[in-house]
DNA sequence: TTCTAGTGACGAACGCTGTTCGTGTCAAGT
DNA sequence: ACTTGACACGAACAGCGTTCGTCACTAGAA
């Protein structure tokens, strides 16, 4: 907040012509103000009027800048995918890079909270998601893939990173809303509540998963995208020519 | 509606003890409201305001039998997953059935509009819930993977299926905003304008994308998922012993 | 039969949301 | 010097989820 709000200026002060106290209002000044929003607060705390706020004027003055709160959101996200950086193409190693590929993704979506819905509402067309689209489906192309299974592969694995990325958000959110902030302890919390609750079903019903609740409840987030990821890697390769 | 709604009754025949004029309110009339009033409008359209109107009643009365807006829509999705019938299980045809109840649930998702977001926010232990992870995990152990796999599978397929059916309610969503009710055209167009985006690219910097246009936008959202599911599918199958 | 306790129903209100309208202001172009 | 056009923004609209305090009514006790 600058100091001289509503202080009129000196009248033997002539009002300078450069460098206004408040930077000019830009789109991708109101988009890195969400995003930095987003990440202290999730989506549930990104509001336009709390952007507003945060550039110091009002809730109407962004819509000459950003459509919607909708196209915000998608702006933030392909900004965000800037975040990625990729090694240089290499089709004879296209298992590792996709996997590569895959957990920098994922990593960037799960760093910013709440960024995967906008990965799954749209279908990429921002710079960097068609960037981010191009290598990777050039690089099935050049591993030999023809080019339909190539667009599949792309758009399925891309379906599960975002996916997972978006629930894990979900339980954030959650977890944020319960004014919790020990993610640690929060789904130590959790996960100890759903062992309760399957130890406590029947098990004339419910055999297998009273039998094997520990296996239920095991293993967390890292180790279940891992392995979702070796299932999708490994099916691609059986399909390779 | 009733016809005498506001009406005063005449004074001399007695106000009957049975069988009150609206039917009490309950936790399961306002969580079947709620689920008509989701699939007519969507979740955009489902608020408790609404659902309350549709019983003749204000917001705050729900409130006695639903804490909130989320466990509304939990209670909604598990009698959504009561809709889903299965045959009896038989580990030796493990991978047809698991495929089976993947397209059940996927069907089952994708008609009740944002439904889909509930699977993904909550683990799984309603009624309904906890009788299909029963049903899908027992059938895994029963073929004979290890516990802990079998968990992870399980999970990962569920997912999958989820995300599938939530990022195509998402673009329903979307075309229902846009005032759209005809699917097939708000499809078509919708493809036609990526379409027409992917070529105006410039070649030099996305040679794969521009190549392959119509590979890239040629498979619609059933082919889509059946491919992922062949691919987590024999995935699974490779893990077998 | 009368009184009492308790529960469900609900009108009103709070504080928030995304978005639009009409007006103001200021700088560049003629 | 005057016009024009783009941007800024205060105020307002319609709607949201949720809470509070009060009301009516029913079931059980005396």
């Amino acid at each position: 907040m600058g100091s001289n709000t509503g202080v009129p200026s000196p009248p033997w002060r002539k009002a300078r012509k450069t460098a206004p106290l408040k930077p000019q209002l830009s789109q991708d000044l109101i988009v890195e103000t969400g995003l930095r929003i987003l990440d202290a607060d999730g989506l549930d705390g990104l509001s336009m009027r709390r952007v507003a706020q945060e550039l110091d004027t009002g809730p109407a003055s962004l819509y000459a800048h950003v459509a919607n709160k909708e196209e915000l959101l998608e702006l933030i996200y392909d900004m965000v995918l800037g975040e990625i950086r990729l090694p240089e193409r290499d089709p004879s190693r296209w298992k590792d890079q996709l996997r590569e590929y895959a957990r920098e993704m994922h990593r960037v979506l799960t760093r910013h909270a709440d960024v995967a819905r906008a990965a799954l509402a749209n279908v990429p067309t921002g710079p960097n998601a068609v960037r981010l689209g191009e290598y990777v489906f050039g690089l099935l192309i050049e591993a030999g893939m023809a080019p339909r299974a190539a667009s599949l592969a792309v758009d399925r694995l891309s379906l599960y990173i975002s996916g997972d990325a978006y629930e894990a958000s979900l339980h954030y959110a959650r977890m944020r809303a319960a004014g919790q902030s020990d993610t640690e302890a929060y789904i130590r919390d959790f996960v100890r509540q759903i062992d309760a609750y399957y130890r406590s079903l029947p098990p004339d019903r419910f055999p297998h998963i009273t039998a094997h609740v520990d296996a239920l409840t095991g293993e967390g987030g890292e180790a279940r995208f891992e392995y979702g990821l070796d299932l999708i890697l490994d099916g691609l390769q059986a399909r390779m020519p």
